[in-house]
DNA sequence: CGCATCACG
DNA sequence: ACGTACGTGATGCGC
């Protein structure tokens, strides 16, 4: 077996344990939190992973060699905070009593030190662990050296080897450098490239592969901002890159008896813990040691059978292909892919577990005749296939024109139903869940048979909880929808952008000098810090209602003050255009493709059941505010001449309530068609319809509203700028009038705490353990999520119904659905099928799912989603 | 990496 | 006396 090194970050781990632990101290005051966090790790791996060697690396920095290659290099960084510089010669000294190798080296990060002795043990045959909280450490992975990362503070661990750095990023090793090289470092100061986040700098490294690529291709890359970013910040880039890169040629002398693992003596060690008061770090050292003699060797759970591994000659391949065709045979699949450029990717392999053999299929290595079958294969209907994330799968094959069909479980959708709150999907997650101790998948083959042998714990689950039906019938169809809606896009003009942004660019400049001038002195305005500063120090306006961190300066707190300070409305003015500016105008330009943007749809994201967009999201398009509405006007068909269809349910939500309580007024106003608001305003006010001023409706709808969310008489009062007590009197009038809806709203409350979850129309799941939280205010949150969730949750799975229903409809027409805005659908239409499509999607969308109420849809036609008029289809 | 802010339903 | 409307995602700051 290859010896074992451990190479532990102390700078960086303790930096970490700092942060993410509270303040503890001795009895007489001195900090600790650091040595209880590193201690704590230490101990927990040297258990875990028994090194033969280890060693824990520190920054001596006096004058880094760095600082000759670029004077801002880390010169940003803080002073080492009060309470944390103690603690590193405290740790020294701890280290140095339990016989824990230290080393550092004047002038020299930690990092470099790493980096050198990474390569030195690798070239002796060695086996290396890194621990760090710093990413740049994923430059020295290799089939020898892994990295074990600290999440959340320290408590969490990943590990990272090759395979799960491109599982991540979709990078190798020696990109690391390439990344920061464009995204930057604040933390250390590297400058990189602005306006380059990790979003844009991977897509360029995916497509360029290192920094200089980048540069040498600066004119294919998308995005104007960008582009020109990259040619004004070149040699920034590739500074900082030099500046990320580990130093491996440092002189250091060294042998390896230094480093090798010794046990040491508890009568040196446990005094040493004492003095710090580190009772929990003594407890567990000497747990430790009392068990030296026992076996470590104990496990384990499960394990996973290893299925015998095939492989095939040519013919080999084309008749196995061949019989599977017949579709007797389910498979289950893993595919592993790399990602090029802004949408595109690529298959590289494919796991393949069928009749408990699993095989894998390397494109590389495959010829013409077996990938051409292959595809075939895929496209085939009849045959089953089983696996994870079949969205990406089946739109990396359409972007070679093939097809991904007959997809029978997809175990991401399977595992978001059983648990709408997880957030970890990849292959490795799912298998964890019925397998604990699974390690790293070694290839394709073997992820493809852990895939296989889980899977029907997945369906067992799912049918146990009466999920089968939202499973096969509705999220796994759609999945296939939306592959068609990203792939498909929405056509931007990138001109009109262009010239929108430049506009707002200059009222912004203009504003950041009003501002400045107001406030006699620069300053970040995009720092709330120093904003609060200013506001409430510097100029002395009324000291803000709200603090949490410091002074609150959000919108809300601002437009109080506007009157108090002629500043106030301009940096109201600043926030507005400076969102659109910034999230808008530039993060959408850098997402446009041959004038489309393809969004992404997640759909296991919410704990509600909605769809979720990114990259970009174009679920939150402003529309509210005139000035944001105008960016609407840039999104428009794919098609010359084609127009956009847009069609929105009214008040789903509350519909969706009416059909819950049965509530005699509610349904009767959905039943006669009545302004729902202008009815619930004249039954809270005891007046008539007629009677009722716009200002009442105003108030009603807020009622309304709050509803689903679970009304509070703060939420209310905070919504309407109305007392608490003006509230209260709103809410019980509500009740009394609206009595089965208060029954409702109780009832789904009781059930939800005697079930610890709740259920949508259509069964869908959300488990609540805030339900049994300790703490009231988390208790509340919970019977509010037991309010909300059946009515918004219905909601989607209604809308994603309709949108099975409307992608059949649309099938024999020019037209195509380009989003879901959770209650609206935006189409495009050829012309001469506007007539018919709108019909077809007015119905389907309505009659999706009747419930006790009729459903209302809304249709609008226009040339770009600014400029949309109401369109009524006749019948 | 968490917080604050703000865009949408 | 507390501290709250439900569900999201992107950006920028600073610990």
């Amino acid at each position: 077996m290859m010896p074992r090194m451990v190479i532990l970050d102390g700078n960086s781990l303790a930096n970490r344990a700092f942060y993410a632990l509270p303040p503890l101290t001795t009895a007489d005051g001195r900090p600790t939190n650091v040595l209880h966090g590193f201690l704590t790790m230490l101990l927990r791996l040297e258990q875990e992973q028994h090194p033969d060697y280890w060693v824990v690396a520190f920054d001596k920095t006096k004058a880094t060699v760095r600082i000759e290659q670029y004077d801002g290099y880390k010169a940003q960084r803080k002073e080492t905070p009060e309470g944390l510089r103690p603690q590193f010669d405290y740790l020294k000294e701890i280290l140095r009593e339990m016989d824990v190798p230290i080393l550092e080296l004047a002038g020299y990060e930690a990092d470099d030190l790493i980096a050198v002795i990474t390569k030195q043990a690798e070239a002796r045959g060695m086996e290396i662990q890194i621990y760090t909280g710093d990413r740049d450490a994923f430059q020295l992975i290799s089939p020898k050296t892994i990295i074990f990362l600290t999440k959340k503070g320290i408590s969490e661990i990943e590990c990272y080897d090759e395979h799960a750095l491109w599982e991540r990023y979709q990078l190798r090793p020696y990109q690391i450098t390439d990344l920061k090289g464009l995204m930057g470092d604040s933390s250390d100061n590297i400058p990189g490239v602005p306006g380059v986040g990790e979003k844009t700098a991977l897509k360029l490294l995916w497509e360029f592969e290192t920094v200089e690529g980048v540069l040498a291709n600066t004119d294919k890359v998308s995005g104007k901002k960008v582009q020109s970013n990259l040619n004004a910040f070149a040699e920034q880039a590739m500074l900082s890159k030099k500046l990320a890169t580990m130093l491996s040629e440092v002189p250091l002398a060294f042998t390896y008896d230094d480093f090798v693992y010794r046990r040491s003596k508890a009568t040196k060690v446990l005094p040493a813990l004492q003095k710090y008061d580190l009772r929990n770090v003594t407890r567990l050292w000497q747990e430790r040691h009392k068990d030296d003699l026992e076996s470590p060797g104990e496990s384990s759970d499960e394990l996973l059978e290893d299925w015998p591994e095939c492989t095939l000659s040519e013919e080999g391949w084309l008749v196995q292909i061949e019989k599977w065709q017949s579709g007797k045979v389910p498979l289950t699949l893993a595919c592993r892919y790399e990602r090029t450029g802004l949408q595109g990717g690529r298959w590289i392999e494919w796991g393949i577990a069928a009749g408990g053999e699993a095989l894998t299929l390397t494109r590389s290595e495959a010829s013409q005749g077996i990938i051409k079958a292959w595809l075939e294969l895929l496209g085939n209907d009849q045959v089953p296939k089983t696996l994870a994330d079949s969205k990406t799968v089946a739109l990396l094959l359409a972007n070679e024109g093939a097809s991904l069909k007959g997809v029978k479980l997809d175990l991401c959708l399977a595992a978001y139903l059983i648990q709408s709150n997880r957030t970890k999907f990849a292959p490795l997650d799912l298998v964890k869940e019925y397998v604990p101790n699974q390690e790293v998948f070694l290839n394709s083959a073997k992820e493809a048979a852990a895939l296989a042998q889980v899977a029907p714990n997945f369906l067992k689950e799912v049918d146990s909880l009466g999920l089968t039906g939202l499973l096969h019938d509705i999220e796994e169809p759609l999945s296939m929808v939306l592959a068609d809606i990203e792939r498909l896009g929405i056509g931007v003009d990138v001109e009109q952008l262009t010239a929108f942004g430049e506009g707002i660019s200059l009222t912004l400049k203009q504003l950041e000098k009003d501002i400045y001038a107001l406030a006699e002195e620069t300053f970040n305005i995009n720092s709330p810090k120093q904003m609060g500063t200013i506001l409430f120090e510097k100029l002395g306006l009324p000291k803000a209602k709200k603090t949490k961190t410091g002074y609150s300066t959000d919108a809300e707190t601002l437009e109080e003050l506007r009157l108090a300070h002629p500043i106030v409305e301009k940096i109201l003015d600043y926030r507005q255009l400076n969102k659109l500016m910034s999230t808008y105008v530039n993060g959408l330009l850098a997402q446009v493709k041959d004038g489309r943007i393809h969004t992404t749809f997640q759909q296991t994201v919410t704990a509600t059941g909605r769809l979720s967009s990114t990259e970009p999201n174009l679920q939150n398009i402003p529309i509210r505010l005139e000035q944001g509405r105008q960016l609407r006007k840039v999104f428009h068909p794919t098609e010359p001449g084609w127009v956009l269809l847009s069609a929105d349910y009214s008040q789903i939500e509350l519909r969706i309530l009416a059909h819950y309580s049965q509530d005699p007024l509610l349904c009767e106003s959905f039943a006669l068609g009545q302004d729902v608001h202008t009815r619930t305003a004249a039954e809270v006010f005891g007046i008539s319809i007629e009677a009722v001023t716009p200002n009442m409706r105003r108030s009603a709808k807020a009622v309304n509203f709050g509803l689903v969310y679970g009304l509070t008489e703060f939420g209310l009062s905070r919504d309407l700028g109305i007392p608490r007590k003006e509230a209260k009197f709103y809410i019980e009038q509500y009740f009394k009038r609206y009595s089965g809806v208060k029954r409702y709203l109780e009832d789904v409350v009781a059930q939800a705490k005697k079930e610890g979850q709740v259920r949508t129309l259509f069964n869908r799941l959300r488990r609540i353990p805030e339900l049994l939280h300790s703490n009231r205010v988390q208790r509340q949150f919970g019977e509010r999520i037991a309010m909300n969730t059946p009515v918004q949750g219905t909601a989607a799975d209604i809308m994603k119904l309709a949108m099975l229903k409307v992608a059949e409809g649309l099938k024999p027409f020019r037209a195509a659905m380009l989003l879901q805005v959770h209650d609206e659908l935006l189409l495009q239409v050829a012309p001469e099928d506007l007539e018919s499509v709108a019909r077809m999607l007015k119905d389907k969308m309505e009659n999706a799912f009747p419930l006790s109420v009729p459903m209302t849809v809304d249709c609008k036609v226009g040339p770009n989603w600014y400029d949309m008029q109401s369109f009524k289809p006749m019948n």
